[in-house]
DNA sequence: GCTTCCAGTGGGAGCGCTCCCAGAATCTTC
DNA sequence: GAAGATTCTGGGAGCGCTCCCACTGGAAGC
């Protein structure tokens, strides 16, 4: 048998009735709400101590209404783009976040139709109180169903065409726009990046980044080599740069990833880095810090993007109406730049 | 207003209306369950089809006693440890297989005091099925919690001490002994160890691995170096091993960050790798393939320990009694060693 | 003394679902 | 064609909690 001894969870009336008190007593008394006798309140609390008395989530969650549960949505087509340790840092400032609320939090890979399905129930069914989304790509189809439920939804990340209602972004133009402006001014000429997939928010943003600071420095930008933000996309689409742009002295990548397999491709062309090409990422994480030479990159507060997603949620749920965000990035100068 | 039009869901009772039968033919039909006239079974569909119908979780939850959801908890010091990438394809591969079951996963990453309270307010307050616990330290209170709880429980990873009745566990013995062995074969005599905590189940078990393999060949194991399973510790070990032992030809460190430590503190201390120091990781990470040069490692399926975790989970929740489980590992050979 | 007030109390109606069960309708079978 | 088996049906009692509300009794105010 699984259990042994399925020790009956004791229930509120046992409580209450133990106490020598009525159930709305033995309720209030835990609650902390007024109206309660100290006598009574005491002698709830004894009760509850000695019959080991957790309240029934589910029974609570029925009668209020609140589920105590928050979603973090992350959909793609391939449950691997979460192997993106990008994604445990925004976990753990939601996780920190929803703490203080006292929420719990669900997490929900989205990768299969089914997976998408299950998201679309959760978002009908009352399963959560709100959900963070991060989608990335520009069609996704759970972009449209945040937008028919009920249930407060807090995007990270903007997806492409009209903003929603609430979100938290990482100033993702801005921070491409400076990765390349630095290019360009330690003497960088034939700047291209290696781009993430342009139908993806994030792709493109960091893409116009890199081309108002070309254009701006009256430079032509190159055609966009997309990847995919894993390492070998950036191996790849470099490889393939290096052949059509041989002249190339500086590459922006629109992640550390796609900047650690830069580096692999250019080692591999016999380019040394950062005496014949320059190359800075974006993210700073790990990756950043341990390739080889370490990436200059521009940082972005991804725990932070968590925290605050979190905090919109909890502030939409308790019937706020909080306002978008955008959060700063910041260039971080290492040996690649 | 956070919400413009809080557009009431709808019920079981008005689909029943609607389709002009009683609310258990109605439950009934939509549970694809028998003794339903198909006439009414069409309608009842129809009926719910045309509301928009979702059931409600939490109700349905509380009548069937089952949330449909599984909660992984992930505990530990300090919620850094949670960005290691391990964590992340345990949660791929966990989250597969939930999804078959059509689970939910819940993931409480319980590093604060409150955040284990809070899991314990989870495993008495039915607010889950059943909990998949990664516990590191010996002394973690969860490991004691598990124990009372009627919630099944499934470890990942034994903890120190007796074994749980249900855990899911790699051959990490097995896989220390097999990289320190292979590093024996390959000429190597004055063979050390970074280890992990010794305080936590895996630390021990690679150690000791280490250590079997050590006196097997009839070498003298050296004294553990213990980090905490951070690229930084792996750097700080060995910078403190070499001090101590400068003649140690073979490292194995007990998972991929500290070995990518290892080869820093030995790059920095002017010894080739693999010429003067072999080393030897454990995970087979991204970052022992990004490593320079890449890292020999044990190849740990974490995935796999994930998707059999949830397995034994569900096997549990639906009252049967699996049995535990022990994955195997395997060499990966690169340039390390 | 009499109202007025209010902290304190417990009864009871939900929340939306499942599931048991009694009874009606239909189908066998000799 | 009666007796029994079988398929359908809907009423109703929960699941364990919250919260509204009607009520009590003692303090306060005149």
């Amino acid at each position: 048998m699984a259990k042994d001894v399925a020790r009956r969870r004791s229930t509120l009336d046992e409580v209450a009735e133990l106490a020598g008190v009525s159930r709305s007593v033995a309720s209030r008394a835990l609650n902390n709400a007024p109206y309660v006798s100290s006598a009574k309140r005491e002698a709830v609390e004894r009760a509850a101590r000695r019959l080991g008395y957790v309240p029934d989530t589910t029974a609570r969650a029925l009668a209020t209404r609140r589920t105590g549960v928050a979603a973090l949505v992350v959909s793609g087509e391939d449950p691997s783009i979460f192997a993106d340790p990008f994604f445990a840092q925004v976990i753990v400032g939601a996780s920190g976040a929803l703490e203080e609320a006292d929420l719990h939090l669900m997490l929900c890979l989205a990768a299969s139709g089914r997976g998408r399905r299950r998201v679309g129930e959760l978002l009908g069914s009352g399963g959560a109180d709100g959900v963070m989304l991060m989608a990335l790509r520009e069609d996704d189809p759970l972009i449209h169903m945040a937008g028919e439920t009920a249930m407060p939804v807090v995007f990270g990340g903007r997806p492409i065409g009209p903003a929603p209602r609430w979100y938290v972004d990482a100033d993702n133009v801005g921070g491409a726009r400076e990765a390349t402006e630095y290019l360009i001014s330690r003497g960088r000429r034939r700047v291209a990046t290696v781009c993430g997939r342009l139908d993806t928010g994030v792709g493109r943003a960091r893409y116009r980044g890199y081309r108002d600071a070309m254009l701006a420095a009256g430079l032509a930008p190159l055609p966009p080599r997309e990847g995919d933000f894993t390492e070998s996309s950036g191996t790849a689409a470099t490889a393939a740069l290096l052949t059509d742009h041989p002249e190339v002295d500086g590459v922006f990548a629109a992640n550390d990833n796609m900047g650690a397999g830069a580096l692999r491709a250019l080692r591999a062309a016999g380019r040394t880095v950062p005496g014949d090409v320059a190359v800075v990422g974006f993210d700073d994480l790990t990756v950043a810090r341990i390739a080889d030479p370490p990436l200059t990159t521009v940082q972005q507060p991804i725990q932070a993007l968590g925290r605050k997603m979190a905090r919109m949620l909890v502030a939409l749920v308790n019937g706020q109406d909080p306002t978008p965000l955008i959060l700063p990035t910041r260039l971080i100068v290492r040996a690649s730049a």
